[in-house]
Parts: C-alpha cells; sequence; structure tokens
DNA sequence: CCTTGACCCTGTAGTTACTACAGGCCTTAG
DNA sequence: CTAAGGCCTGTAGTAACTACAGGGTCAAGG
C-alpha cells in the first residue's frame, strides 16, 4: 500500500483537494522551486502524477514541523542526492529544534509575564489598570519579566538587537 | 525617579538610541500610528520629547510581550481613553495569552515530534534515515504526532484549514 | 449549436512588522 | 569651504503565502 491510490494526469485542483493543500500554494511552491514544474497539455494545463504528490506532503509535513522553506528545500536535496542523508538531516533538525525551544523558552516567558499582569488585575474593577501601569512604567518594563537571563537587556547598539525577535505571529 | 532625564527637543536617533528602538522604526510606528507625529522644526526635523519616548517603551513593552500591533493600539486606546481599562485591558491581555498558550502547544508538539524523529537517527550512520522516512511516508505523517488531538488533520475544505497555522517564523 | 459553470492560465497586489536603501537637503566641525 | 554626519521622503525588500483580475478551455445540458 505504498500507493493507495496511484494516479497519473490530475490537474492542479485535485493535487489540492488530496493533499489539503491550498490551490494557490501548489503553484507558488513550483515557483519558489520546492516542486518540479509539471508537464503541460497542448493547451498549457499542468499534469500532476503521484511523485508530484509525494513530494508536495513532504513539503507540508516538513511545514507542520516548522522548518522554514530554505530548511525545506536544504531536506528535499537531501533526499534527491541521497548519499548517506541521515547525518545531514539529523544535523539539519537538530538546528531546528534548537530554534523551537527557544522560541518555547520565549513564548513561557511571555505566558508568565501575561498571566502574572493579568492575575493583578484581578476582577478588572481597578481604578487603575496594573497591567497597562505594568507597561507604562519606566524603570523596570516588562522586558525585566522576558528577557532570557543571560541576554543583555540591551547592548546599546540600537540597530540589529533582537536578533530573535520575541514576537511571533 | 519618573523621568529620570527629562528630555525636550530630541531628534529621532537619539530617541532610537535611548529606547534601543531601531531608527526606521521609530518613522515606520509613527505611520501606522502608533506613535503621534510629533511637531516639526522650521525645516521639516522631527522634534521628540519625553512623552513620546513613554509613547514608545509602551509599544516595544507591549511588542515584547507578543501583542501584534493591531492589540497594541487598542491598548494605547485605553490608554487615552481612560474611563476604567482595566476590565477590557485584561480581557485583551487574556485573549493574547491564550494564543501564546495554543503557540506554546504546537510548538512542544513540534518539539516532541522532531526530537524523537533526531533520536531514531541516532548517531547518523543509517543508510536509510528514518528521519526523512518520517517525512516522506504516505500513509502517516508528521501530521499525525503534531496535529492537536482534538483537531481533525484535514477537513476536506482544502482552503482555509489550519486557521492556527503549525509554523511559526 | 450555444450557453453555463467549472476549471485552467498569468501576473500582480495584499498580508505582518519591520528593515534598508536611494536620492537629496541641512548643519556643523575642521 | 568642504566633508561628514544628521535629517527628510518614498520605495523596495524580507517570509510564506493568499487572493484576486482578466482571460482562455472544456464538458454537459438544453
Amino acid at each position: 500500500m505504498r500507493d493507495q491510490n496511484p494516479v497519473k494526469d490530475m490537474q492542479r485542483a485535485e493535487l489540492a483537494r488530496r493533499t489539503g493543500c491550498n490551490l494557490e500554494t501548489v503553484r507558488y511552491y513550483e515557483k519558489v522551486g520546492l516542486l518540479p514544474a509539471p508537464p503541460r497539455t497542448a493547451k498549457g494545463y499542468r499534469r500532476y502524477d503521484s511523485g508530484h504528490e509525494r513530494r508536495l506532503r513532504f513539503v507540508m509535513r516538513a511545514r507542520e514541523l516548522g522548518f522554514s522553506l530554505d530548511e525545506v528545500r536544504a531536506l528535499l536535496k537531501l533526499v534527491d542526492e541521497r548519499d548517506q542523508p541521515c547525518a545531514e538531516a539529523s544535523r539539519l533538525a537538530s538546528l531546528h529544534l534548537a530554534q523551537v525551544r527557544a522560541k518555547i523558552g520565549d513564548l513561557q516567558r511571555m505566558e508568565a509575564a501575561l498571566s502574572e499582569a493579568i492575575a493583578r488585575c484581578g476582577d478588572g474593577a481597578r481604578p487603575v489598570c496594573p497591567l497597562i501601569e505594568a507597561l507604562s512604567r519606566e524603570e523596570h518594563g516588562a522586558e525585566q519579566l522576558i528577557v532570557a537571563p543571560d541576554a543583555p537587556a540591551n547592548d546599546g547598539s540600537g540597530a540589529g538587537n533582537k536578533a530573535r525577535r520575541l514576537a511571533y505571529g
């Protein structure tokens, strides 16, 4: 049951439907080189087969694991070149895992700061909102709560600091 | 020590330096309405004072907590309109907190799937890479591992599913 | 035969939150 | 007087899509 229903000559809509991928995204992935350009009919219609479907599913799964398109490209290259890709794949995934863990840490610091601030608001009947005050304070802002303990709050360079942004999505 | 060094008539570079904000970002925040347009000199140069600095710091702290610019705008409106903002601020923060927690959950599922896959690679000397195989499998892809247990993997609509994307940054 | 609707094609513009120029004016120190 | 540094504007670039507009193609029904 490798290919439970091997299909030749699908159109884009069917490929999208079968994979759950957005229709436009299929074309986008072709444009940016993640999907090979499929053959065309005489009138220029794309014709996909199950090879394309497999490729697209690979890309989608890697995306679901949070790999960037550049990282997915690197993984696909490993798939295609296929000489002992395991060490390199493991390295790429480990790098990515480190980024995922860093983001989790950042978000957990945000979570702690937010839930503390919300707790201080209580039932919301305060005349002066502690949440807004926390954001307004001059001396010790939210950054004291959420910046990683070993990272200096401000290196003075002004531009280009916060290489790892704390604000996601 | 509210305003440890109240300053009038700074230029953009000084405001940026004092707050750690990127120079261009200051102008950007003005353009999108997060900072009020400051008065100008005869030659059109912006002149900021400590009120602008306070405002900018507020925005920066809210961003560090992961609030979107729209959310920051809503918080600023509460600051400005100031009639019992506590309940509303608390509501906004709670909504945001829920999003943060959802992202943490997503990232933790990614983390689990990634570390499991990496572990299966071992020392990377496998001839067939389990990581790449996991991404290539037809039947049970990574989505089985990382999609929330109560969320259907594919609702069949094709477009517009995965309202909450699993891939961040 | 014609029409209707569902596809298909291309290219472009929108999204978020910035960041980085290019091209030109202004100010100040040497 | 000139060179270096500020400032101004507007635009274009980033990631990863998403959504049109404007037009062509194709199969089925009347």
